[in-house]
DNA sequence: CCACATTTGTCCGTATGTATC
DNA sequence: AGATACATACGGACAAATGTG
């Protein structure tokens, strides 16, 4: 059994608290740093992680102010 | 005008070889360090590039083996 | 089975650019 | 001007899977 690699954690854990609501859309995501720290993992991860979630239209990055949740399209 | 990313270019190329039907199906894509050669970008741009692409379902890498261009399921 | 080369996959640290506040 | 924060790019180190001999 293969072990999840950090960037999926990342990626299941952000996603987790969308679909449950707990980040909605507009909501600002915690910046790189903090997401790193809080799985414990490299800025690096983080942003190999929140690039997968803005290619899927869950997030959108900001340069300068922050990632936030997109509108959900319902689409 | 700001420019374009190295990413978006190797992306960009890659898909174009897609749409254009010069890669098909099942075709093996060069490797990771032709690619960086080619486009003249490092080992590691290339993977960003190729990560969203394998996101967006047109590539699919094999680890040992390569990178495969998806059956277009004409979705 | 083992050794080796090849190739993709994951992770990190760093540097620099760009935008916002 | 300075601080903050995301974006891009690089190089290096290993791990994992594959194929060959």
């Amino acid at each position: 059994m293969p072990r999840t690699p950090d960037y999926v954690r990342v990626v299941d854990g952000v996603t987790g608290l969308i679909k449950a609501g707990e980040l909605k859309g507009g909501d600002r995501l915690p910046t790189y740093a903090e997401l790193a720290k809080q799985y414990e993992v490299s800025v690096t991860t983080v942003q190999t992680a929140l690039r997968i979630l803005s290619e899927r239209g869950l997030i959108e990055g900001q340069q300068g102010k922050g990632v936030f949740v997109c509108d959900d399209k319902r689409g």
